[in-house]
DNA sequence: CTCGCTTGTCTAGCGCTGCTAGGATCTAGG
DNA sequence: CCTAGATCCTAGCAGCGCTAGACAAGCGAG
């Protein structure tokens, strides 16, 4: 192996190391603790180090964001896969999709409410986002019904998914009732 | 008047101009640029005599949100008033409720995003968000049909409602199909 | 009217943040 | 071994939330 390929590859190590430490600390104790300084002296470099990786923390955000829906992605996919009926897939879609959000929730503010630079459905929209986004779309489209266009449809679906996820974490919803509340999503939107 | 009733009254009017200059800077530059600095400079005060009012950032947001709140509750009683049938009150309030959202970004993420030590649902939630939340209820409620029970359902609606104004708000909804996944969302969850 | 006290306000400061300039150090090639 | 360049760190700036302690203004008592 040549010198300045090992060099690349150790760099490559060293932001993979960044971000896993970013994510970590955000899981640990939110965003608002993920700063240069910490991460720096978590993987023992000087902040100016981290700035020749990121621009700033919110590239760092965006880059958990993105390492975040590769990984929802194949959970919405695993989800659906195993189950059997229509019905079932979306019931078992929403269960995987909460279930993200509430184990995750740094990475879920990351991609979807967190200013990281991301847009959705637009040109430059990143790959694994758009992929995550196309995981969402394979189960809920099909769902859609005669006359009624997939896009939108698995749009309004999500933004339930979205709502449901966002508000119950922020306490403005009770949590006790999600289980009620994914059967009453599935009846009305997902009517066969 | 007494002295400390002018006092009183005085103490409160400063209260009002700090909330409603916090209000005012959030929705000119983000929340980031709510700074108790910059509200002390705006007011010409120095920054102690505003913790003296609030225990902190939290609370002046908190505050905000509040006032928001009373501010939305009216908003959507006035639009669900003027509408026909249970029809166009849900479509009525959709609109009413992405509007407000669409137009006061700030105050809509200090309601139901940032942490400001809000919670609904609960036995210490303040008046104006119950209020808020009670607007909601009222018409959507109505459309549950037999054997749901309002609450959860109106939960529900309120979540994709949320969904729909903070994803497209971040961008992670293209704004330009909103009507078409209102009348989605109304043929859906709210068909009669 | 004057004195002491409470109440209100400000100045100054601590420790933290994101971010950067410029110097030191280490490495690879001649 | 010696030099050029890449790499990294020390040190610093401006701004943040928040607070301690100094200072002034206004009150009631004598």
């Amino acid at each position: 192996m040549s010198v300045p390929e090992r060099k690349q590859r150790e760099r490559a190590d060293r932001e993979r190391l960044i971000v896993a430490t970013a994510r970590d600390v955000a899981q640990q104790q939110g965003w608002d603790a993920v700063t240069i300084r910490r991460l720096a002296e978590r993987i023992d470099y000087s902040q100016p180090v981290l700035y020749s990786h990121f621009r700033g923390k919110r590239e760092i955000i965006r880059a958990v964001a993105l390492d975040g829906a590769a990984e929802m992605a194949t959970a919405l996919r695993t989800a659906t896969s195993t189950a059997g009926g229509p019905r079932a897939r979306v019931t078992a879609l929403a269960h995987a999709y909460l279930d993200f959000a509430a184990r995750n929730p740094p990475v879920y503010d990351a991609m979807f409410q967190l200013d990281a630079g991301l847009a959705f459905a637009h040109e430059n929209t990143p790959q694994p986002l758009r992929d995550a986004f196309a995981a969402l779309l394979e189960s809920l489209g099909e769902l859609a019904g005669d006359g009624v266009h997939p896009a939108p449809f698995a749009e309004v679906c999500w933004a339930a998914l979205h709502g449901l996820a966002t508000l119950t974490r922020a306490r403005r919803l009770p949590p006790q009732d999600t289980e009620r509340r994914i059967e009453l999503l599935a009846d009305r939107l997902a009517m066969i």
